[in-house]
RNA sequence: GGGCGAUUAGCUCAGUCGGUUAGAGCGCUUCUCUGAUAAGGAAGAGGUCCCUGGUUCGAGUCCAGGAUCGCCCA
């Protein structure tokens, strides 16, 4: 044992120690043969700075492998990047200076993506390095990384399965769009963007063709009002005809009054069917394509009268509801299976073709960016102008927004790639049932709920920088999905050594398509379809492409798959939890991890959500460097649940450091420095005493909480564990450390030995939760392994069995101490004074529970001797 | 508008199966101790357990409705 007392503990030298003596690897090679616990790290983008909340993820990942290691499992720690996707297209893109599809593409695929794959490790070092500071034990050599070769063919692989289930297919459907990316989203990135905001909601009068009234409609979206080629209203709904100003207005009933207050008088009621097939004018703006005549009222089961005014505007291009009852109808130019030919004047980068002009036509809106606050002026000015305006209004609601560049999404009719996730609903839904989420109402709550609400999964993205979408197709649309480079190779007579765009897209393959009239084989030249794939995709294939397989690593894989344990903040209900189920259940059936723990959002000390909008970030380095990262694990762990949220402030840290890891500093401080004082004597003291109560309810206490805190870890309860763990050290310090101070100025070995196995407990039981300290500790008091990570978790025998009746012994002497220490103080005598008695009253148990300790009670409360008074006198 | 969650002392949080006078830490006041601790100990001030109603001998806890906040969705 060394005299090593200087700092907290948390020390750089442990560090330097762990990677001397290669400590991950001894203790993962000690484990070697044993059976393996698994963890999936789900892979973050290194791209970007790491926040609080990475942090606050990778020590909960760090805690249960490290507990579960001491446990006697094998678990290995594989880290993982994820490298695809617009994040890094866009941080790209900005640091070019680029601003649409069209200046990528004259900028070169081929460099761009050559500049995102540089990007996307810019951050790698600060990565590694704070996930080794803050002790987050992690294999990062040999970490998966999204854009390796072997992943996309595992990716492909899954891929062709699904396809082969007939599980994936072209749909041609309105999908939510950022104009500014150029691409389809999918309703999990939909999820991620919402905000609220002020559109301008209008009202819109349509004159009726047979006669002199208008319908009157409502919209939120001025900027679809070119593309609309019919107005629905629903059937079962009354409809009254209205004279308000002069006119004559048709709208819901149940609406007149919210819509036109009290000064409209009814007319004339009828049920929406008698609206059907009427005409109104139409086009409602001019359109260069379309001449002037009449569109038809339409029945939509979505018409609602909750707001607007029963009648909606139909644009087909631009509204899922719209495209359908567009298509029954068979209302307007509509081809459902080709929805090129769906009436849509908007560009697919947000910008209306040269068709659109004004209703007088004499000027083009040609090139205005549909979502502009500026263009909906204008369109509200061009109606008010040519008397189509009813009224305005300004309209708040959530509205979702590109979760990448923030712009807003539009609703807009095009082809996309999809996984009919739809068909194993069910099978998600009873997967999702033998997973233990921590907390439990995540199951059949937030994720339950998520997944009954199911919808087939948009897959492609018309981007770059991604997983290709290994769908190849002659000018016949057959289509072939390759599901390996072999494959790619044979059939192509071609090879790669990178399978990214643009290579890929120069590969061709020859259609062996058989369906000819006399069975003739297609034989025409198949080229590439433009898309990549979801980044989610990517993620969600980690279990198996993460080991390359199928291609390799049957026996890995088939080891390590499903996980034990995954651990992500809450906004994965959306993200990796559903990507990981939804593959695993259609390509193997069952859910891919066993436990889940959710972990909330980290919020400023006002409650308010960081961001660095608002500068109210916390800077890990920062707490790192005046706290340690033991303080700030500790923090995380122990403050409160950690699904619950945290009220980031650097004050609960400091307090946590004070309370708990100064206090346990301190006691090892004491034990370092008497230690050391009286080493001679301990030296030579092999004949060593009897063991006092106080040692042994000190040792019981540990054996107790040693307990406590495995079965409280085995419940992904590191909060509670953790508490335990500080409660112990507070009774050591405060109760067995203060009654004992005698014997160890005067050189007890019983009473050194004790603390000492108390401690060396206590490095054990903390090595999950602060593997620095605890190292430190044990490595100066036992050091028998190279580090307390080497360590079993001190269950077994390391410790003399509990003793539950002194443990409740000493609980009720120090109950009465409480009381004799209260009297004096009212009785205003000092405890230095000495007293000849201390008069209890307490029989049975009690009582009996005191006399054994009354040699302790009596030092505490300086008595010469206590005496007993029963209750009743 | 729908789903999920939260609301307990000035602050941060516990509160088990429905059961004594609702607890801890921090902060505050007074006293005390001090040969490890910018520590410890004792006493005190500080509560409409978000509100309303219900179930019950008994509700912080269970049920219903509402309010506020957060997240997710439409």
């Amino acid at each position: 044992m060394q005299e090593r007392i200087d700092g907290a503990g948390d020390l750089p030298a442990t560090l330097e120690r762990w990677r001397e003596r290669d400590v991950f690897g001894a203790s993962l090679r000690a484990r070697a043969g044993a059976e393996p616990w698994v963890f999936y790290e789900g892979p973050p983008t290194a791209n970007g700075r790491p926040g609080a909340h990475h942090v606050l993820s990778r020590v909960f990942k760090d805690i249960y492998p490290r507990y579960k290691t001491m446990r006697g499992y094998r678990v290995d720690r594989k880290g993982g990047w994820d490298c695809h996707g617009l994040p890094v297209e866009i941080a790209v893109e900005q640091k070019l200076g680029l601003k649409s599809k069209a200046e990528i593409e004259s900028y070169g695929i081929e460099e761009f993506n050559r500049r995102c794959r540089e990007s996307v490790f810019e951050y790698v070092e600060e990565w590694n390095r704070l996930t080794e500071r803050i002790g987050f034990w992690l294999d990062l050599d040999d970490a998966y990384r999204t854009l390796d070769e072997s992943y996309i063919e595992s990716v492909w692989w899954a891929l062709a399965q699904i396809a082969e289930k007939g599980l994936l297919y072209e749909g041609h459907k309105v999908v939510p769009y950022c104009p500014r990316c150029g691409t389809a989203l999918s309703s999990h990135e939909v999820a991620l963007g919402y905000r609220d905001v002020v559109d301008p909601s209008v009202y819109v009068k349509l004159r009726l063709l047979d006669s002199d009234e208008s319908i009157l409609i409502w919209t939120t979206t001025p900027w679809t009002l070119p593309g609309n080629v019919a107005v629905a209203v629903g059937p079962e709904i009354e409809y009254a005809k209205v004279r308000y100003g002069g006119e004559t207005l048709i709208l819901a009933s149940g609406l007149v009054e919210k819509v036109l207050g009290g000064g409209a008088e009814v007319l004339q009621r009828m049920p929406g069917t008698e609206l059907i097939g009427r005409g109104y004018r139409s086009p409602i703006f001019a359109m260069a394509d379309r001449s002037p005549g009449g569109a038809p009222i339409i029945a939509g089961d979505f018409v609602t009268t909750e707001d607007g005014t029963g009648l909606v505007h139909i644009a087909p291009a631009f509204g899922e509801d719209d495209f359908r009852a567009a298509v029954a109808a068979k209302a307007g130019p509509i081809d459902p299976d080709n929805p090129g030919t769906v009436y849509n004047p908007v560009r697919p980068d947000g910008t209306y073709d040269a068709r659109v002009r004004s209703i007088d036509g004499e000027r083009s809106y040609e090139g205005r960016f549909v979502k502009d606050p500026q263009l909906a002026e204008d369109l509200i000015a061009d109606l008010d102008a040519h008397g189509l305006l009813f009224k305005r209004q300004d309209y708040e609601h959530s509205y979702p927004h590109c979760w990448r560049c923030a712009t807003p999404l539009i609703y807009y009719a095009k082809a996309s790639w999809y996984i009919r996730t739809t068909a194993v609903k069910e099978r998600m839904a009873q997967a999702n049932q033998t997973v233990d989420w921590h907390p439990g109402h995540i199951r059949d709550g937030r994720f339950g709920e998520w997944l009954k609400g199911n919808v087939d999964w948009a897959l492609s993205r018309e981007r770059y920088w991604g997983t290709p979408l290994p769908v190849w197709r002659c000018p016949e649309g057959h289509t072939k999905v390759i599901g390996s480079f072999d494959e790619l190779q044979r059939l192509s007579g071609e090879s790669l050594q990178d399978h990214h765009r643009p290579y890929v897209d120069r590969i061709e393959l020859r259609c062996a398509h058989e369906g000819g009239p006399e069975g003739e084989v297609c034989g025409q030249p198949m080229r590439r379809v433009p898309e990549v794939i979801d980044v989610w995709f990517d993620s969600g294939a980690m279990p198996f492409a993460q080991h390359h397989w199928p291609v390799e690593n049957d026996e890995r894989f088939a080891e390590r798959f499903p996980a034990d344990f995954i651990c992500e903040a809450l906004d994965q209900t959306r993200g990796w939890f559903y990507s990981l189920l939804a593959i695993s259940t259609l390509l193997f059936d069952k859910a891919p991890y066993r436990n889940v723990v959710c972990l909330g959002l980290i919020l400023d000390a006002e409650g308010q959500k960081m961001s660095k909008s608002k500068g109210n970030t916390v800077e890990p380095w920062q707490v790192i460097d005046t706290h340690g990262a033991d303080a700030f694990r500790w923090y995380f762990f122990t403050s409160k649940q950690p699904w619950d949220g945290y009220r980031f402030s650097e004050e609960a840290i400091g307090e946590g450091v004070r309370l708990f890891l100064k206090q346990l500093w301190s006691t090892y401080f004491f034990y370092v420095l008497y230690a050391h004082a009286n080493r001679d004597a301990l030296a030579d003291s092999a004949a060593a005493g009897e063991m006092s109560e106080l040692d042994r309810w000190a040792l019981s206490r540990t054996a107790a909480t040693a307990q406590l805190v495995a079965e409280r870890l085995d419940d992904y309860d590191a909060t509670a564990a953790g508490r335990a763990i500080a409660e112990l050290v507070d009774d050591i310090s405060n109760w067995y450390v203060r009654r004992s101070r005698r014997r160890f100025w005067d050189g007890d070995p019983v009473a050194f030995e004790t603390l000492r196995s108390c401690l060396i407990a206590i490095a054990k039981l903390l090595a999950p939760f602060c593997p620095f300290i605890a190292d430190e500790i044990y490595d100066n008091l036992d050091g028998s392994l190279p580090s307390v990570h080497l360590c079993d978790f001190p269950v077994g025998d390391e410790l003399p069995p509990r003793e539950q009746e002194l443990e409740a012994a000493m609980a009720t002497a120090r109950e009465t101490v409480k009381l004799g220490l209260g009297a004096r103080a009212k009785a205003k005598v000092k405890i230095r004074q000495p007293l000849a008695e201390a008069v209890v009253v307490a029989d049975g148990r009690e009582r009996a529970a005191i006399e054994r300790l009354k040699g302790i009670v009596e030092e505490e409360l300086n008595v010469r001797r206590v005496r007993f008074v029963d209750a009743a006198e």
